[in-house]
DNA sequence: CGAGCGATTGATCGCCATCAAAGTGGGTGG
DNA sequence: CCACCCACTTTGATGGCGATCAATCGCTCG
């Protein structure tokens, strides 16, 4: 089970490690003057994840939202019969966990080793109330996952496995660049499975189309969880908007 | 090209359409009391669409954002190829157009006549900034919209042609029951070229799937654009969630 | 009555799934 | 330190679901 490691401290004020917080300002916490962030802050905690573990699952009641600080989750749904679907994948900065009806509808699992911090539901809300300005940010974060959802269902429905891969090759290139890494360089946290999940293929086939893709030295595979894009544009060309 | 029909007139107070809107207590207003009611309606037109008419394309700015009072609407986009995915269909009481991007990334038609409502965005925004219960309200749309786009994503990525249809209709029958009809009546108004696009499929397997649900006697046809579920445990059952 | 569009039905094809087996690499215990 | 193990990945052979191609049906409207 996740394990809160620190609880926080009120007293600890500027060394708080929201103020030094990584995401801090590609997140929800970005739109918070330094006072506010101050509040904001002692509803939070920090809780950290090992690779596998599940942070909530399918039907929990949504007891808390969060903000992914390091590491990568995923989003999944499990049919009755094992079939999965990854709804998305979540990186640092990502904000995850509120919902509007009264049961989560995925199970959020941390991908590697990650840690979140927790807001519980109530405080966060009583805390929305007083900073509308946090509200609006809100909304944009969902409608802007709304756009990135839909953009997925185009991409379900009607894309070949090659445009998948491609596609999605693109998007982790733009979402989670190496750190430190050379241009184009592009670190997968996930497994082939989780990728065949997310895009609606299976394992065999998403490793065929990297191996094709290799062999046309459009990309090249330094290791399994890393990457070479080698022709952005012909792979831009190839993954149909 | 879309006609407005109404400019609102100010004076018209009680009477003014908004007061005896059919969608007021299932929309976007519903938060509205009735003295900002008055306030807000001011700010819209009523606009109507014939059959086959476009809203706003994938590309245009973001100019207004609309309620839909009567009729039925498609978001969809279309790939360089022709190939057509429709992200959500619309129906009485739904709110659509407003996004964070600088352009729309879906095109909006009228599957049958209908009738929206528009707000300006400019005068959209400046109200929402006076009433933050509507911000909140907007919030809980567009996460329930993000829910079901989610849920969508599973269907595309991971259900059988069977299962996806039956999906469908089981969804018609929740969102669109026939007015006035029978329980498990449904009206269908898309054509099965949009279900397919919808479903991820083509018009030959949705109507293929619809005559095997006919054999089974789970579904009679009383007509192209109207059924009745005859077993809706059972296809629950197929639905797979 | 005929034209035209959407829907249905039939025949065949091809992409990706499935089944199967071998390769790889990281971690653990002897 | 090395050998083994196990999980993940890759590669190969075959099969099936849904796409594609093609023809007919049936309703609506002129």
């Amino acid at each position: 089970m996740a394990t809160a490691v620190s609880d926080v401290q009120p007293e600890l004020e500027q060394d708080h490690p929201c103020f030094a917080c990584v995401v801090r300002d590609i997140s929800l916490c970005g739109v918070l003057e330094s006072d506010e962030l101050r509040r904001f802050k002692a509803i939070g905690t920090t809780v950290q994840l090992a690779a596998g573990e599940t942070l909530f699952m399918e039907g929990d009641p949504p007891a808390a939202v969060y903000t992914l600080t390091s590491g990568a989750m995923r989003l999944s749904k499990l049919l009755s019969d094992g079939r999965r679907q990854i709804a998305g994948f979540l990186f640092r900065g990502d904000f995850l966990g509120l919902t509007v009806e009264d049961a989560h509808l995925f199970t959020a699992e941390a991908i590697g080793d990650s840690v979140v911090c927790r807001f519980p539901r109530a405080r966060f809300e009583a805390f929305l109330d007083e900073h509308p300005q946090m509200e609006r940010r809100l909304f944009a974060i969902a409608a802007h996952e709304l756009a990135a959802a839909r953009q997925q269902l185009v991409l379900l429905g009607r894309k070949t496995a090659t445009e998948k891969v491609v596609s999605f090759l693109l998007m982790l290139a733009s979402r989670c660049r190496k750190e430190g890494g050379l241009a184009d360089e592009v670190a997968v946290p996930m497994t082939r499975n989780d990728i065949a999940d997310y895009l609606g293929l299976r394992i065999e086939t998403v490793s065929r189309e990297l191996t094709a893709l290799k062999t046309s030295r459009l990309i090249q595979l330094t290791g399994t969880h890393a990457l070479r894009l080698l022709d952005k544009p012909r792979l831009r060309a190839m993954a149909e908007a």
